[in-house]
RNA sequence: GGUGGAGUGGCCGAGUGGCGAGGCAGCGGCCUGCAAAGCCGUCUACACGGGUUCGAGUCCCGUCUCCACCUCCA
């Protein structure tokens, strides 16, 4: 059994054969750049970060794809009021992006591309179109897809254009055909920055979002590639439309759309225009940024991931669990690639990244660990590590990757002087002077620092 | 109006008709000088009403409720 993915263009769970076998190319659609990320544009990155890594564990070699949108409407409006230049604003935030990646433990991709740096790609196939018929020049600088020429329109989402209820934006497209035509190319407007448009046999302009994608992903992946991914909310009219004008100009495109489901609180989804946002960089000051990826990753990347009080907490609570005994037990250098994962995390990871169940397996192991820990069978406790940490490797939740070391005189000097403090209480309890062992303990907790007795000893850390 | 998703125990969250997901929290126990950690056990479930079946959270029909996309959205 191998990887089978849920294609959301088929509404069907299909076995994954990639196009050319062992390779597979992934375009993502990534952020627009108008605004720090919150954590539901980092549980989309991080899904298909998770699948990168699967594919990649199972022998394929994966070129990964994700865009940045760096000039839209919002962005150019949001600089405007702010009073500061569009270009900067969405530099502002791309790092911000890739802060949070970072933090976070996401693979860089293979290409990260900007959208303003491939206006030519973006002419290209707008002459494409435009010369087989699927695009019409409605004034200087504006160009549209004719939704009418394109049959097939409506495939991915299965929808019908002449169901659709009109929207708003038709009635002030009066040079469209159609109210579904979109935009590929936007006139230049007189109020927006000079910096903010380019010259094009069409006229002067900026790109439209969709065309974007379809030329980015056609200039790193080729005419056809493998997977198509990005949030449930672009399925329609962003996919939908990068696969008509992809197809349109005579490519074939991706052959499977992956769409990841959105945080929500209270059963609704996360997002700017409910003020529920809840920024990465809000969420990291107050807790690790594994915990904040566990929770992230824990649940299916097609499921809505309701997000509540407890949420972080419950990670932190079962990522400590994880990380001590690791810690605990772990050969930090070993080679996590050749251990041999459970048939269980395998079969559940092949299901359509089934992570709650690999999860499972996960927390089966860690307990047959902890017994054999607690049992003194330091062979088998380390065995149970190493099959451990290859299953969270996977998730990109590796504890020893994720150690905090800080600064490592300060770390050296610190273990000194609790080492000899618990000495001093280990003196007191083989005198059974428990009064005085409790005060020192108490000491030490006060301060943060968590003491734990053993048959073999004590054993400290930062709490 | 069109298209799609969802309703599982206190919370989160899997579930491919045939014991038990898993995590967090709770409760009881073991261990401990006392803790902590760990381990063992344990209580709370499948929106509602019918139906099919030896057997249904899982299939069928109906009802209710919620969410989303069709305008920018991960």
């Amino acid at each position: 059994m191998s990887l089978r993915l849920y294609d959301s263009a088929t509404h069907a769970v299909r076995p994954f054969e990639p196009l050319v076998p062992g390779q597979v190319g992934i375009y993502l659609c990534g952020a627009t750049v108008q605004a720090p990320p919150h954590i539901g544009h980092v549980r989309s990155a991080l899904a298909f970060d998770v699948l990168v890594r699967w594919l990649r564990r199972t022998g394929h070699r994966v070129t990964m794809v994700r865009n940045v949108t760096d000039i839209d409407d919002k962005i150019l409006a949001k600089a405007n009021e702010a009073g500061q230049e569009w270009w900067a604003l969405a530099y502002a935030n791309e790092r911000a992006f890739t802060a949070a990646y970072d933090a976070l433990g996401l693979l860089p991709p293979t290409y990260e591309p900007r959208a303003t740096g491939h206006v030519p790609a973006m002419v290209e196939l707008m002459e494409r179109l435009v010369d087989r018929g699927h695009a019409y020049v409605a004034g200087p600088g504006e160009v549209w897809f004719d939704v009418r020429s394109w049959s097939a329109y409506g495939e991915l989402t299965h929808q019908s254009v002449d169901d659709m209820k009109p929207s708003s934006d038709a009635t002030d497209g009066v040079a469209k055909h159609h109210p579904a035509d979109f935009a590929l190319w936007k006139a230049a407007k007189p109020h927006e920055p000079e910096s903010a448009s380019w010259d094009t046999p069409f006229g002067r302009g900026r790109p439209g979002w969709h065309l974007e994608c379809s030329a980015m992903a056609q200039r790193y992946l080729g005419d056809s590639f493998d997977i198509h991914a990005g949030g449930l909310d672009l399925r329609f009219p962003h996919h939908e439309n990068e696969q008509a004008q992809s197809r349109a100009a005579g490519f074939g495109f991706a052959q499977y759309w992956l769409h990841n489901g959105w945080v929500t609180i209270s059963g609704s989804k996360m997002g700017k225009s409910l003020g529920n946002s809840l920024l990465v960089s809000t969420l990291l000051a107050d807790v690790a940024p594994a915990v904040l990826r566990y929770a992230l990753v824990g649940v299916r990347y097609r499921s809505m991931l309701e997000w509540t009080p407890e949420t972080l907490s419950d990670a932190a609570a079962t990522w400590e669990r994880l990380a001590s005994f690791v810690e605990r037990t772990a050969d930090a250098g070993a080679d996590l690639a050749a251990v041999a994962l459970p048939e269980a995390f395998v079969a559940a990871m092949d299901d359509d990244l089934d992570i709650p169940a690999a999860l499972a397996v996960v927390h089966e192991t860690l307990r047959a660990g902890n017994t054999a820990l607690a049992a003194g069978r330091r062979d088998d406790a380390a065995a149970s590590a190493l099959v451990l940490r290859a299953m969270l490797d996977v998730l990109g939740l590796d504890p020893t990757a994720w150690s905090t070391t800080g600064d490592a005189r300060a770390a050296a000097a610190l273990d000194v002087l609790v080492e000899a403090q618990l000495e001093a209480r280990a003196a007191a309890r083989g005198a059974r002077d428990f009064s005085a062992a409790d005060a020192i303990r108490d000491r030490l907790v006060t301060a943060g620092i968590a003491v734990e007795d053993s048959p073999t000893g004590s054993r400290w850390s930062l709490a």
